[in-house]
DNA sequence: CGGTGGCTTGATAGTCTTCAATACATGTGG
DNA sequence: CCACATGTATTGAAGACTATCAAGCCACCG
């Protein structure tokens, strides 16, 4: 807090603003934007601001002011279930936006959780439909992340719905492969941010399925795993993998 | 196409604009916004056409240009698996906009199917985003919207993640029951359009495990089923399943 | 009124969960 | 810096739930 209050009273060094620097910028809000746009969202982030291994964003029930675009780092959310446990919705890694499933009920549905250090940009909401008027770019932006996030929650309900448990922990592997790849880390080897259990709280699986199914592709040869780090040895028979599943 | 050229160019007579008059403005688009706006709203919808049960919306892959506002009807969405087969992502009825997903890629990612004879109103998209700027009001209840069906896709992934069969499906006829009611029909008795299949598709089970559980809830004396015609004899006691529910 | 698609119900098989024991990893305090 | 404690992961065996296969019934539409 004290930090955040200090950063935006000092004066700014003549210095791009925090978009125009961001070496994620085409992932994220900023995607098409011209200069002079990019600096003007640029100044809606005041805050940005470290999130620690294992430290909450943000709390389920608490009023929605902003969304978060990740900087950099690892974070889950998720909704408490009837019976008081948690349940995963997602995970989020470098440019991609916090907070969206709040902005209808005007308060956090889950909870948010930093699975590594992290660092996100707060872009406060009513600023950004504000300047969102005169830069209609952003505005279109906008709206498809939006609707990314939808196609996205089609596509783990279409997991969940219809795939077992190799497939769906093959499907959740090549996805952050493909995520990752696009952030410039390697496709074929990674580490995993959640355990187990978080895994199986998001594929619908106990984490003793998940783990079963990690020995599983391994002694088919597809993937090598040990412990949190991963490494896919043929995305291609993979791929197939999904493919095939007929039902 | 014929019959909406006409529309479009025959004068329109000294008439509140479509949307002004349309007795579900409460639950779409207009909400929170002046007489006027409304008005500026329904010139938009220049477009409002039937579709008969059984017959197309949308197709998969085709560009996505509107959105579309249910006005009366019920409709389903599905995707196509990797096998060739469908899968239900949703069903939507009067008030509810069609098309959400497709605006992040500019084409829709599956079917839209009318499940009863209805009537849409076509929404430009761009002439959406671009009258929303001067209605700061209805681009705010558009996110709304779009985030309600991000909150709603978050609480289908957690039944389908974490509830078995009798849970899915009183959730899903309580859902039902819930959006009727708000619509002015019976919360307790109704007709379901849409078949076992299509509801065990939405809901992760096949079309016997469907029956089978309506056969139990029937036992258990918590609803009456006929067909398709539905009785919840008890939404207390049914709730309670819901919330009882620990694993 | 027959046909077709949709629905119900039974028996069996497959998959995942549950319970349990053990091993491993990480990080904290002595 | 090591030892220990706790959280995390692996693996086995038994049980629960749902899918599959199959037969018959029912409703609706032409």
């Amino acid at each position: 807090m004290l930090e955040s209050t200090l950063a935006r009273n000092s004066t700014t060094p003549p210095y791009k603003s925090s978009c125009m620097t961001c070496s994620f910028r085409e992932l994220c809000l900023p995607v098409g934007l011209e200069d002079e746009e990019i600096e003007l969202l640029g100044k809606l982030i005041n805050h940005k601001f470290k999130v620690r291994r294992g430290e909450f964003l943000l709390h389920a029930g608490s009023p929605f002011k902003s969304l978060y675009a990740v900087k950099n780092g690892f974070f889950k959310t998720s909704v408490l279930k009837a019976d008081g446990r948690q349940q995963v919705t997602g995970f989020y890694m470098t440019g991609e936006l916090l907070g969206l499933d709040a902005i209808s009920l005007g308060k956090h549905a889950g909870d948010t959780v930093a699975l590594d250090d992290s660092e996100v940009c707060e872009v406060p909401f009513n600023k950004l439909e504000e300047i969102g008027r005169s830069i209609p770019l952003l505005m279109s932006q906008f709206h498809k992340i939006m609707s990314r996030e939808i196609v996205q929650d089609h596509s783990v309900m279409m997991l969940l719905g219809s795939m077992r448990a190799e497939e769906r922990l093959t499907t959740f592997l090549l996805n952050l492969s493909d995520r990752l790849s696009k952030r410039g880390y390697s496709s074929t080897s990674f580490i995993l941010r959640m355990t187990r259990e978080e895994i199986g709280s998001y594929l619908g699986l106990k984490l003793e399925t998940v783990s079963r199914s990690f020995s599983k592709l391994q002694e088919e040869g597809l993937i090598t795993i040990n412990n949190k780090h991963v490494t896919l040895n043929n995305i291609d028979a993979l791929n197939r993998k999904i493919g095939d599943a007929v039902y």
